[in-house]
DNA sequence: TTTATTCCCACCAAATTCGTAGGGATTATA
DNA sequence: TATAATCCCTACGAATTTGGTGGGAATAAA
């Protein structure tokens, strides 16, 4: 049970646009450097937040990545449900389960009851007061 | 984000055993029959409960396994805890976590509040509630 | 045009997961 | 003691995931 690189990458990367509030592009570059993050690696991740619409880009010179929303209203749920592949705790909860067990299973909804539990206490951090520290 | 195949079949024998709640063994093959795991995995499985004292082994003819405590103590928690490699959400929280950012990390304080409302929830649920389907 | 930047696609090494295989060791029963 | 039922140990292996690289093409500002 583990929360991706990718998916500590990418919050970090967030909190760090929050943090630096502004309405000005921030290059990859300069990221990957402040973050301490491979600079391909983080390539990719950029471009699947942008995909998800939580960044918006900006090619060529003076280009680089900013935050689309507020702040104060993404949380970190918002950001690991893009990056992390599955966000189920047991595959048995997750988009492609067909488990056959399903009906009977005395286990399930422990694990639906896991899912709802993860996701409230992530939707309680928003990026604004992660970036403070709160 | 996830929970093995490993952890959720442990769990679901630890149910069962629950469910009997006699005192007699029950031999693997009835076991790895009844809950349809392969029969060698779950052999591997049932080792790593019993070293940590969950179950007690019974060697020789009508062997088997029982559970060693009170199924109205022992919890998903206890079970999970023994089978998942690192129980931590993020690595950040793990056993050999050694982050130089962790002292200034924004994130750390949300992995471990993370970690705990996964522990809580967990500790909720006995076996013996989950056995009779509560 | 030069330079700085994102975007796209393919590739790769290491680790992990989910098993399988086979042979011992131990013990209850007959 | 003989036998059958069971636990115990070690090793292997295929498939998948993870974490990361590399080389360019498109785009935009100076």
């Amino acid at each position: 049970m583990i929360v991706s690189a990718k998916g500590r990458y990418a919050l970090r990367v967030m909190i760090a646009l929050a943090a630096k509030g502004g309405r000005e592009p921030v290059p990859l570059k300069e990221l990957a450097l402040g973050e301490e993050i491979p600079h391909k690696f983080l390539e990719g991740i950029m471009t699947e937040l942008a995909k998800a619409g939580l960044v918006e880009s900006t090619r060529g010179k003076n280009g680089g990545y900013r935050l689309t929303g507020d702040p104060k209203v993404c949380t970190a749920a918002d950001v690991l449900r893009v990056t992390e592949s599955s966000f189920a705790a047991a595959a048995c909860t997750g988009a492609n389960a067909e488990c056959p067990r399903a009906e009977r299973c005395p286990t399930l909804p422990m694990w639906r009851a896991l899912d709802g539990a993860v996701d409230d206490l992530l939707k309680k951090y928003t990026l604004d007061e992660l970036a403070r520290g709160i």
